[in-house]
DNA sequence: ACTCGATGTAGACATTGTCGACATCGACGC
DNA sequence: GCGTCGATGTCGACAATGTCTACATCGAGT
């Protein structure tokens, strides 16, 4: 129940779901984490981290209302919950108060 | 050898040291990420993760210059390397362009 | 029928994250 | 002197995350 700190890939998939509204898909996740981050992982993975999360409570997803059956199975619509986003949030300031002065090129 | 991409951990750690300059003692980087990022681990924790992020060669250290000994061991200082500093860069575009947009209330 | 693409599932294994327990040595108090 | 304590660092174990390949299903073409 404590609240879990979001892995590194975990935060990017909840971003990507985020960005992409209710056209969530898990191929177009693959696809806006390809595009905006250069990350580009096996379907495999992305579901695997899909479902931690619904796990951890930190998203949900309901059966694609429009089209119904394109495969095997229904495509799946992800939406992040207000909890994903809170600790989303939470490890962004985390990150920028690290990052405070450190923007210019001369420290780093 | 592929470019490993730094954990969520990881990042914190190098962004501590990063801004305790020539301070960057073990000790200080626990106050500093619990401080900065309200982020509290253990000592070993915090070793275990400096050990492997110097044997990907993110790191490096040199004992204390001025006072030698104040334990059993020689007080460690710690630096980040240049592909230390790559990779947390490289890690900040992406999370930025997946922040993108995302930041203002409406959204989220 | 047979193949192909869009889905999703399962199991295995590598990498990271996190602890607690252990070991050393100087300083302090008694 | 001897015991204790704080500042260091080291180890081994185990939990959580990251990542893949192989597998299974079903509709649309050919």
């Amino acid at each position: 129940m404590a609240l879990r700190y979001l892995g590194e890939f975990e935060q990017m998939v909840l971003l990507a779901i985020l960005q992409l509204k209710d056209e969530a898909f898990a191929l177009s996740i693959l696809n806006e984490l390809e595009g905006r981050a250069g990350r580009s992982v096996s379907r495999g993975s992305l579901y695997k981290t899909l479902e931690r999360l619904e796990s951890k409570g930190y998203l949900t997803w309901a059966p694609e209302p429009g089209s119904p059956e394109r495969g095997g199975h229904p495509r799946r619509c992800f939406t992040v919950s207000r909890e994903g986003v809170a600790s989303l949030r939470e490890s962004r300031v985390a990150f920028n108060r690290l990052w405070e002065g450190l923007d210019g090129a001369a420290e780093v």
